[in-house]
This record gives C-alpha cells, sequence and structure tokens, in this order.
DNA sequence: CGCGTGATTGAAACCCTTCAAGTTTAGTGG
DNA sequence: CCACTAAACTTGAAGGGTTTCAATCACGCG
C-alpha cells in the first residue's frame, strides 16, 4: 500500500488521505520486461500506466518500418495513448518497455471515479493535460523551426537523465532525424 | 443573446438552458480587424477566445524573424496559449487575426466557474483537452516521419476549407517548410 | 496605373539521408 | 572470466531533398 503511486497521489497530487482507500481497488500493479508490448497498432488502448520504476516509450511504425517516438515515460509519468483510450478509436501506435518496469495500470472508468471522489484528483488530471499540452506545443515548434542540433540540445537539456538511459538512435527517432545525422551533430558540438 | 456562442454551448456543449445566463455575464464580444494583434512573446496570455466568424493563428518568431504556426483556429474554434494562460508564465508565442473576426472573450476564470456550474461544460472542456493532445500528437508523427509531400497532403485532407483562406506560405510555416519548397512540392503533385 | 504581396522558377549551396564499412560497446553463454 | 555475437555508434562518400538567393510573374487594392 505503501508504493510510489500512493506517495504520488498524497505528495503530489494532494489526494485527501480519506480519499486514497477508495481508489486503491480500481488499480493493479504490473511487473515488465523489458521489451514487453502493452499497445499495439490497430488495438484500441484500454490502460494508462504509472511508472514507478522504468521507463516505457510510445511510438509508431511507418510503411517502411521505421519507428518514429512520440514520447517517453519514465518514473513519476504517465502514459497511455490518450487518443485511443479517450476516444475509444484504434491506435496508431505502440507502447513498449525500454527497461523493466513496474507500472501501476488502471482505465479510464478509474480516472473519471477518481475525479468525481477527489477534486484535488480531478484538478490535477486537468493539470496533467494542459501540461502535456504545452510540452507537446514546445516540440511542435522545434520541430519546425529549429535545425537537428538545436533540438538535439534542446532535447538533452530538458531531459538530461533520460539521454543517459536510452541508445542515442532513440534520441535521433524522437528527433525527427537519422542516428547517423546526430552522430554527426554530436561530433559537431564536441569540437566547439 | 442568440450568438453562435450561446448555440454553440447549448447545441455542442450540451449545457443546460437554466445555466446559459449565468455564464452570460462572463464573457464579452470583440470584433478584430485583420492583423489585430491579441498576444505578444513576453507577455502572460490572460484570455482565451471563441471564434465565431473569422480566423485567428498562434506562431512564434525565431531569432532570424521568421514565422513558425503553430496552430489556426477558424469558426467554432476556441484560441489560446494554454501554456501561458494556465501555468501564467510569459508567452513565447503570437496570437493575431487573419481575417476580420468576431470573437468571444474570456478567461480561465470562467472556464473553472462554468466548469463548477455546468458539469457538461467541464466534460466538454476536458473533451476539448484530449482532442488537443490527440491532434497533437498526429502531429509530431508527421512532422518526425513523413515527407513534406505527404504533411501536405495531410493538411489539405484535415483542413480544406482552412486552405483556401490562407495564403501558401502560411500552410509552408505550418508544415515546416519554404514557401518555395511547398510550391515545388504541388508542382510535384499535379504532374501525377 | 503602380505598388505590394504572394507564387513560381532556376541555380547553387547546404543539410540530411542513404548505403556501406569499420569500430566500439554490451550482453550472453561457454 | 573470457570469448563471441549482436547491437549500437561512428565515419566516409554519394545522392536526394530542402533551403537560399535572385529574378520573374500574377494578382488585388488603393
Amino acid at each position: 500500500m505503501e508504493s510510489t503511486f500512493y506517495n504520488y497521489l498524497k505528495k503530489k497530487v494532494l489526494v485527501k488521505s480519506e480519499h486514497l482507500p477508495l481508489l486503491a481497488r480500481e488499480v493493479s500493479k504490473k511487473m515488465l520486461s523489458k521489451g514487453d508490448l502493452l499497445l499495439t497498432e490497430g488495438q484500441v488502448c484500454k490502460n494508462m500506466f504509472f511508472v514507478e520504476q522504468g521507463l516505457l516509450r510510445l511510438y509508431s511504425i511507418d510503411e517502411e518500418g521505421r519507428e518514429h517516438i512520440i514520447q517517453f515515460a519514465p518514473e513519476n509519468w504517465f502514459m497511455s495513448e490518450r487518443g485511443s483510450l479517450y476516444f475509444g478509436s484504434p491506435s496508431v501506435f505502440f507502447i513498449d518497455a525500454l527497461e523493466d518496469t513496474k507500472a501501476v495500470v488502471f482505465d479510464q472508468q478509474f480516472v473519471d471515479r477518481a475525479s468525481e471522489i477527489s477534486p484535488e484528483y480531478r484538478t490535477y488530471n486537468e493539470y496533467i493535460l494542459q501540461n502535456h499540452i504545452r510540452q507537446m506545443q514546445k516540440r511542435i515548434n522545434l520541430l519546425i523551426g529549429a535545425t537537428a542540433e538545436k533540438r538535439y540540445l534542446e532535447f538533452i537539456k530538458l531531459y538530461p537523465d533520460l539521454a543517459m538511459r536510452i541508445p542515442q538512435w532513440m534520441i535521433a527517432s524522437y528527433l525527427g532525424i537519422t542516428p547517423e545525422s546526430l552522430s554527426r551533430v554530436r561530433r559537431g558540438l564536441t569540437q566547439k
């Protein structure tokens, strides 16, 4: 019961102690192994994951078989394909585990009920959505306006810890360039 | 009182008739001329706009003075710099009017109060946020994974009406390419 | 009409990708 | 713990796509 998730609900989401037991019933915990696939293209996403330990990834695969990474979720982040979860439409994305991962699993019903039971949860849920939008806006702005080098620098500034945990080609995939290009960008930077 | 906005609240947001008068007090209507600047870089965004008629634009300007368009808002869309509005931080983006525009203006307080008064409004507000996230995810996926041609085709498929109302160089700006490139992409397409 | 804005086109430069090879690193099994 | 293998990273050369810069054309508006 004294899990990372409940600490998070208490300390960060500020859910009142009396509400916690009510929320407890609705979630389950899952141990995932590196490489485990949690959501496939075409499937309707039913779950939301809270990462207690480890790392999850949301990505697409195009016609040529290339992976494009939409999002990472390290510790204390929520991961889901919201488009599919909320709207019930088939997902065009995949979710898998990049490391052995301890995650709390719940569904949209949990979010809805938690929002009814706890106003604090509702508030925090909106905060998460707003924050997500802000972050994506920033990313779009970089993708349409900045060079590969600047995008890379922004990435390691924003997620210095992440950059150490994932292979370089995944950073490249996140930035929208090839691994070779990223390698050259990095060489260019060290020569300064 | 029988404005597009109230019709929208009634028909689309499904706000109950009895709640409408309560919401009425909190908003004002504004007539904007083409070119009017509604938000500047550095400024904290205080307003949210509902476009009844016309067209708004959210964009950034980089160090070289180039504009990068983040979002358009035609009729029946909400426009704001959410990051700045919700978090109270200075905006890195601009908002202006691309056409003479009739817009309803309100603030975050309105959204919060409306959510308290009308559960339907709250529900719809979350819908808006989720939809925004879904749309941005799709756009990011295209930006990191698709060619300029494919991005252009997706754009005119998604917003055929918009494509007729804005100059081509703005589409290019939205897609993250130069006007010249878009011109060549289009030539390539007509030759098929 | 003339001016300004937007669209098109060409040529050269540039950045990024592709393909191929070689090197380094990490993980696995003997 | 070493040896081996696969994965990841680097590097080079060639090619492709996009940008840049400049010039021209088309159009609408004062």
